[in-house]
DNA sequence: TCGAGATTTCAGAGATCTCCGAACATTGGG
DNA sequence: CCCAATGTTCGGAGATCTCTGAAATCTCGA
C-alpha cells in the first residue's frame, strides 16, 4: 500500500508509542519523536540531519526540538569526534533528570497551596483543605529527590 | 471602577495561580479552575450553579468538567443533604489519587521500554539504553507506591 | 578568506483544542 | 401527572498551537 518511506528509516511501532507517551507527560509532539528517536538508534549519536531523515520532518523542527531537550537536559551535545557537525545522544540518567522536571511541579503546586493559605488562614474551611494540600506536596517535595538518589546508588553498586 | 462582579464570587488570584500550575500537570484550564472553586470555597460543598457563576463560565463547561474530575476521583458528588440537587466536594486523599494517576505514566513509560527491548534485544546499542530506561521506571513503580502509603499513616497517627 | 554544507530563526498555513450556548433529557415537588 | 428547575450533550466559532519552508546566519575546511 502506498508506502512512502523511500530512504528514510522512519521510527518503529514501539519507538512512536514511546514519543505519544512522553507527549503526555508534557512534551511536544516532535521533541517527544526526536526523544525516541535518539533512544532507538543503534548508533551512540545522530545527527540533525538524521533525525530529521529518521522522523521524516524539516530541519527547523529538529532544530527546535533538540533546543528544547538540550535545554532541561535530555539530550546533549557531543563535541563531535571526526569531521561533521553536531552530534547529540541521551546523556546518563536522563530519566532521572527527566523525573527531577516533575518535581518542580510539586514544588509548584506545594507554593501554590501556601499561597492559599496565606490569604485563607489555617483554620478556615478553605484553609484546613489547603492546609492538607500543602503537607502532602510538601512531603512529596521532601521525599522524591531522597528517592532518585537510593536509584542511583543502586545502580552504581551493581556496576 | 469597571467591576463586572455584580452577584458572582469570581476566584482569588491564588486560587487562579494554582488553577495555572494544575494546567501544567495535564488538566484543561476550565477542569483545573473547577477544582480551585472548590479547594478554595468556604462552604463545604457547592452545586454545579455556584461553581458555575463564581467562574463565570456555562453550565456545560461545568458538567464536562465536573465529569472529568469525579472520573478520576479528584472530586465526589455528595448525595445531597437537604432539597437541591448535585452537591460536590473534595474527597479525603484526593492528592495521593492525583499523585496514583501520575504514576500511571510511570507505568507507561516502563511498558513503553520494555516492547522497544523486545524488537532490539538486551545488548544492542539501543536496548541498553532501553534497559536503563526500563528498569528506573520499574524501580519508581514499585517504590511509589510505598511512599504513598507512608504518608497516609503518618497522617493517621497525627490525628 | 571563501565557499559549501549545516543550523537557526521566523512568518504563516493548517490542524487542533476549548468553550459557549442552545437543544434535549432528567428529576423532584406540587 | 405535569411543570419548573437542574443537568447533559453537542455543533461550531474562535483562539491556540504546531510544523513547515525558506531566508538568514554560522562554521569548518581548503
Amino acid at each position: 500500500m502506498s508506502d512512502e518511506r523511500t530512504a528514510m528509516a522512519a521510527l518503529s511501532d514501539p519507538a512512536e508509542r514511546l514519543a505519544l507517551a512522553l507527549t503526555q507527560g508534557g512534551l511536544q509532539r516532535m521533541t517527544a519523536r526526536v526523544l525516541a528517536a535518539l533512544l532507538f538508534t543503534e548508533q551512540e549519536t545522530m545527527t540533525a540531519g538524521e533525525i530529521a531523515e529518521t522522523l521524516g520532518i524539516s530541519s527547523g523542527s529538529v532544530s527546535t526540538s533538540v533546543k528544547a531537550l538540550t535545554g532541561v537536559g535530555l539530550i546533549e551535545r557531543v563535541p563531535a569526534p571526526g569531521s561533521r557537525r553536531e552530534h547529540f545522544r541521551l546523556p546518563e540518567g536522563a530519566w532521572a533528570t527527566l523525573m527531577s522536571g516533575q518535581n518542580m511541579m510539586v514544588k509548584t503546586m506545594s507554593d501554590a497551596a501556601e499561597q492559599g493559605i496565606a490569604t485563607t488562614g489555617e483554620e478556615s474551611i478553605a484553609g484546613r483543605r489547603l492546609t492538607e494540600m500543602r503537607d502532602f506536596y510538601d512531603y512529596l517535595w521532601r521525599e522524591l529527590p531522597a528517592l532518585i538518589d537510593r536509584w542511583r546508588s543502586t545502580k552504581t553498586e551493581q556496576s
